[in-house]
DNA sequence: TCCTAATTGATAATGATTATTGTAAGATAA
DNA sequence: TTATCTTACAATAATCATTATCAATTAGGA
């Protein structure tokens, strides 16, 4: 029986990552939320956003200098993280079949992959 | 001026990276080095990991539960990390033509990429 | 409305890493 | 060589992200 209960807490740290849209970490999902719910605590939003991430509503796409960071994105793509301004962004070309390849040359399972550009950002340039 | 005293220190961390040669933390590190020089400290195990690794002898390959983990192979290669037993394999399909792509489509200066996958390992399937 | 398990807030605890400080050991200058 | 300057050390305190604990609160169904 899953019972899941849609508390005021859960739905607005659910709505502030969409809203953040910056691939953000615990911290600033938590400063966003305060703003609007200042009783909240940080425990509820590291819970809520690792529940999230199990349940597939959101993604956890490692951490990033310590900090986990949540993306609301759940299709498959990649990410360019910016050497400079730290930001991360999406980048679209996933590629299905790097999966396969490893799996069959090396005896692996392959679920799934990561991958994860770094360099300067057109802002940094 | 490029002054690097070659420390007995300095000497086992490196040394235990190569002979540990399983991705190790700096945890597991300190470990294997306080057994032959229990008098070391864990402070100059981070901090020479560090060190090493941004003069490009070792390779941080990221932190997975929380831990960095370094790589002694500097040679462009990805990873492979087992959902069940964690442990971090090498797999070397290297494919440089990846930067480039994101580089024409984007507007990036991509320097690198990061490329894991995960799933299970052949001892664990 | 009442019941109860799910969830919360507050906070202590943990684990990884970094900063600080006083000391010893190489390197450098006189 | 001796005095001095610098680097790296050990020990340990501090910090930061995250998790665990637990009593109090609450969503949602009977």
């Amino acid at each position: 029986m899953e019972s899941k209960r849609n508390t005021i807490q859960r739905r607005l740290i659910r709505d502030a990552v969409r809203e953040l849209d910056i691939h953000a970490t615990a911290e600033q999902v938590y400063d966003f939320v305060a703003e609007q719910h200042p009783t909240i605590s940080k425990a509820t939003v590291y819970r809520n956003l690792s529940q999230m991430a199990d349940s597939g509503e959101l993604l956890n796409i490692g951490s990033l200098n310590g900090s986990a960071r949540y993306d609301h994105n759940c299709h498959k793509h990649y990410h360019f993280i910016c050497e400079k301004c730290s930001k991360v962004f999406d980048i679209d070309h996933y590629q299905p079949d790097l999966d396969e390849r490893v799996l069959v040359m090396e005896g692996f399972a392959v679920r799934s992959h990561s991958l994860t550009f770094s360099g300067l950002c057109p802002d940094c340039i």
